[in-house]
DNA sequence: TGAATAGTGTCTTTGAGACAATATCAT
DNA sequence: ATGATATTGTCTCAAAGACACTATTCA
């Protein structure tokens, strides 16, 4: 990479860093992974600044690799947080990234998933960061049948139900859910059954 | 703004750009707003390198203002494009943007308008960039009228309609587009004759 | 059998799309 | 009157939402 080529050296330049929010569904509700340095810091995303020659998305799957123990992730891009005055380091920007993994694959005591109805003070912006990423997995959620793969396949028409539930944040009925999401999945054949009641189909995403 | 604090000082920096596509629609076209440094340059979109202290869309704002001569603009953010050769100078990192105005406020020697589709070659990624804000532009013109205030008030039903469909390059039904659009006007009961034909109601927007 | 869960039928409403009819003006 | 343009009526179709019904299993 050509460095310090004219027009290029005159600039004071900004620190760069990527910022992510890694969320998930636990326990029925949409969470996000957060973590913190210490034990009284408040509560942040996981992020780094980017090194030369990385992408950004490579830099925010590096810092979720190290600091959260989280691998097999894609992040993608969200908005630029560019206030001056964001992080009193000096001149920071972030740019934000969001993923959706399964709970399962965020298991580390480094990280604590916090449903993002009930989000702690974070620092800088990162709030503002989770609800862009909550607002981007919700709007995907509404059009298609788990498009963040967090179901293992095959799986029931209830599981995909209760999994769109716990993203939207509220109740679905039944009917029109199947409905919606029938165009998008491939049915088995074979039978799952849970308990009392009629064995249910089981599908995969088409 | 504090500098050089701990953890900043140690990473090498990415110079960071903003690149602005400003649409409008000239001669019944969606069009760009190119220009180019010398004769034989290929045609670019205006940018600039962000200054200390600045936000990104007041850069891109000055760049305007200083490379085209536009003015009264609210650029809004696209995407960064962060391809570590994208630019041969270095390392350079563009957010991108974009807005909308009247033709008439971008008359200027400096800058050619041409319609999107028929983009001459661009530098980098320049074509990218356009291609992010066209789907943008067209996003917003799909569900209310006018979002970008490209139309005098008042306006005919007509004259809104030949701006939507310049924007969305293709034709639109009369009829659908009226009920489409009525719920965002408000009607001003005045009427507007041109030429033959029953005169057109006159509408502001709601 | 009865409770529980899975899945379907169908009605209503809404809106897009399309075609036809009516309204109002210039000539 | 005739042509041109504006506006409305209405038909069809599709999809969402909602309620009721049928189907299949366990206790």
């Amino acid at each position: 990479m050509a460095q310090h080529v004219h027009g290029l050296e005159d600039y004071p330049r900004p620190s760069v860093a990527v910022d992510t929010a890694v969320l998930t569904v636990a326990e029925g509700a949409l969470c996000v992974m957060l973590l913190r340095e210490t034990g009284k810091d408040p509560w942040r995303l996981p992020g780094t600044f980017v090194h030369p020659g990385e992408r950004l998305v490579d830099a925010a799957t590096r810092a979720l690799r190290e600091k959260a123990g989280v691998s097999s992730i894609h992040p993608r891009q969200l908005h630029v947080f560019d206030a001056p005055d964001r992080d009193d380091r000096g001149w920071v920007m972030s740019v934000a990234h969001y993923d959706v993994l399964p709970a399962a694959s965020l298991a580390s005591d480094r990280v604590r998933l916090v449903p993002v109805a009930e989000l702690p003070p974070l620092v800088y912006d990162h709030a503002e960061i989770v609800a862009f990423a909550v607002d981007a997995v919700r709007g995907a959620y509404r059009g298609s049948p788990d498009p963040s793969h967090l179901l293992e396949e095959p799986f029931t028409m209830r599981g995909l139900r209760r999994l769109h539930e716990a993203v939207l944040g509220r109740r679905l009925l039944p009917d029109t859910f199947r409905r919606a999401m029938l165009s998008g999945l491939a049915a088995t054949g074979e039978l799952f059954a849970e308990g009392r009641g009629r064995p249910a189909e089981l599908y995969r995403r088409a």
